[in-house]
DNA sequence: AGATTATGTCAGTACTATTGACGTAATTTC
DNA sequence: GAAATTACGTCAATAGTACTGACATAATCT
C-alpha cells in the first residue's frame, strides 16, 4: 500500500520529485539571464498581480525585505519590472512588469504549463479541478487568501503598460 | 478559467504554495537539530532505501558529491546514519539509518503525511491514486525509474539494525 | 600492470536566505 | 503641529545549499 508506519511516504516522495522536475524547466532558461529561482518567483507574482506593493510581495513569498532587495533590483535594472509611486500612499511602490518582463514570465511559465497538461493527460486525470483543489488544500488554511484561483484580481487599478 | 495566454497559471502558482507549506512543517523540526532541508532529503532516502550507496543517493537527489559531503558527514557524526562497506564491492559505502535516524525521519514525515491526508479529505479526492498518478506524471519520464511506488524495493539485502 | 570506479576531500565561488541596524520620506495619531 | 508609525531602501555580517575543478586512495576490472 506504499503506506508504512501509517505514513504516506509515496506521495511525500512523489511531491519532491514532481516539484524538482517542475522547477527544472524554468531554471534552464533563467541561467541564460544570470537569474535564479528567486527572480522567477518575483517576476511571476509581479506579472500575475500587477500593481502589487513591495510589502504584499514579501508577504506572498514569505521572505525578508533584504532577501528581496537584490533580486528585485536586478529585475528593475534589467528592465523587467518597474516601480511606480503608489497613487493613494506615496510611500508605497507598485510593481509592474514591462513588456520584456511579461515576455520572460510567459517564456518561463510555458514549459511548466506544458508539463502540467501532459501530466493531466498521462495520468488520466480529466478533471483539472481535482488537482487544483488538492493543491489548494495542501496550503495552510490561513494563507489561502493569497491564492488567486480564478482570474487575477484586477481590482480596478490601471494595469496597462508602464 | 484561470488560464490566460493558454498558460495554466493557477496550477503553477498552487504548486508553488503547496510545496512551500509542505516543506515548512519539517523545516521547523529540522531547525532544532541545526539541520536544513538537505539533511531531510538525505535522511528520507536513506530511510526509504536502506543500503543504498553514495552514488545511488547522488543520482536520486541530483546533486554533486561535494554538496552531499557536508550534509552526509553531519548525519553520520550525529549518529543518524551509518556507512557500511559494501559486501560485494568494498569500495561502496552502503548507507543505513540508525534507530535515531529512523525516528527523526518518521518525525519529519508525520506532519507531511497528516497534511496530505487532510488535503485529500478537504478536496474530496477520495482516490489517493489519482493524485499519486498526477504527481508521477509530472516527473521527467526518464527519471521515473527512481520512484518507488508501491513497497520499497527490499532487494534481499540485510536491512536490519546496524 | 594499468585503467577505471567509488568515495572522500580541499579550495574557491555563487545564489538565496537570514538577523540586526540605520536612514528617509510619507502618513497617521494624539 | 510634534511624535509615532509605516513603507521602503540599504549596509554589514552570516548561514545553508549548491556549483566547478582538482587531487587522493582504495578496490575492482581489463
Amino acid at each position: 500500500m506504499s503506506v508504512e508506519d501509517g505514513i504516506d511516504f509515496a506521495i511525500i516522495e512523489l511531491f519532491f520529485f514532481a516539484y524538482r522536475d517542475f522547477t527544472s524547466d524554468p531554471d534552464q532558461i533563467l541561467a541564460d539571464y544570470g537569474f535564479g529561482r528567486a527572480h522567477h518567483r518575483v517576476l511571476h507574482f509581479v506579472n500575475r498581480r500587477p500593481g502589487l506593493t513591495v510589502a504584499e510581495l514579501l508577504d506572498v513569498l514569505k521572505i525578508t525585505k533584504q532577501s528581496l532587495a537584490r533580486v528585485l533590483k536586478q529585475l528593475i535594472d534589467t528592465d523587467h519590472v518597474v516601480q511606480l509611486q503608489g497613487p493613494r500612499d506615496r510611500r508605497q511602490r507598485e510593481l509592474y512588469p514591462t513588456a520584456k518582463g511579461r515576455a520572460l514570465a510567459l517564456a518561463l511559465a510555458r514549459p511548466q504549463s506544458r508539463r502540467i497538461h501532459a501530466a493531466l493527460q498521462d495520468s488520466g486525470t480529466t478533471e483539472r479541478t481535482m488537482v487544483e483543489r488538492f493543491l489548494e488544500a495542501m496550503v495552510n488554511p490561513e494563507l489561502r487568501a493569497q491564492i488567486d484561483v480564478g482570474s487575477a484580481k484586477m481590482s480596478g487599478k490601471n494595469h496597462g503598460e508602464h
